[in-house]
DNA sequence: GTTGACGTTGACGTAAACGTCAAGTTATCG
DNA sequence: CGATAACTTGACGTTTACGTCAACGTCAAC
């Protein structure tokens, strides 16, 4: 039994990007799908590079970083110095999706309070002054 | 007692931001100082606007959505259909909220477990073959 | 055998978010 | 008064992440 393929359209369809960004990964060196003839056939392993560039992408990742980290996890099993440089950038990621986290956690929050305050207004409306706090 | 001010560099200075972005910001309708003969007078109105703005950014927000969100809620509290629409774009914003920090859990989690693998291989070194799981 | 449907490789275009001069203005210090 | 520093407004350049053709290959179906 074979393994699973897939061709670009399918996997776009799936992950509702296009083929051309598709494409423009594996310019960037993000995937290397082989080859029939000239079309690209991805396996299992293709898919789930995608999904981590989706990921990667959604908090906040450039498509260079993005490829230094797969640069990295492939090379950091034999290599030691680039283990250590790896570990680092995974720290300094960690700090910055930490702040990230709460950044989201204080926007939901205000998110929150203001549909609080607006769906107040619209019940009773004409409630004479508004208070003008800060903004 | 006057109200506090701020010049162009101090802010730049207090967000480590350029001068240029502050201006840049302007440009697009996010912020709109007083001017002392040409030079740029900021309050703190203006400080916290900036320090949203920054916070915004680094949510994932466009400078666009911004100033909508900005110019919603200036609006939004004696305009009803302002508040509805005010409301929508909050809702959707907090989902997409919700789904970014999913996003950095899993990350964190993830990252967590290379760390453990890394620092495991360099302390016991030459381990023998690594399992090439998915990846 | 030709007609689509699908896929391919360039090449060029684009939007966002600034960076980088250039050239002028204003404030201040000695 | 002149020099210097800080600020200003354009104008153009740059990077990232694709979009948008154009022109061509290919393979099954009619």
């Amino acid at each position: 039994m074979g393994e699973q393929v897939f061709n670009i359209t399918e996997l776009a369809q799936e992950f509702d990007i296009t083929t051309r960004a598709i494409r423009f990964y594996e310019d960037q060196g993000l995937l290397e799908p082989e080859r029939a003839g000239q079309r690209r056939i991805y396996n299992r392993r293709d898919r789930v590079r995608l999904m981590l560039i989706l990921r990667g992408k959604r908090i906040g990742l450039s498509l260079l970083e993005i490829r230094e980290l797969f640069a990295l996890y492939d090379a950091a099993h034999d290599d030691a110095p680039q283990l250590q440089e790896f570990i680092r950038i995974l720290e300094r990621k960690e700090l910055q999706l930490l702040t990230q986290m709460e950044d989201i956690k204080v926007v939901l929050t205000e998110i929150g309070q203001l549909r609080g305050q607006c769906e107040k207004a619209l019940g009773k409306r004409a409630n004479g002054h508004n208070q003008e706090k800060e903004l």
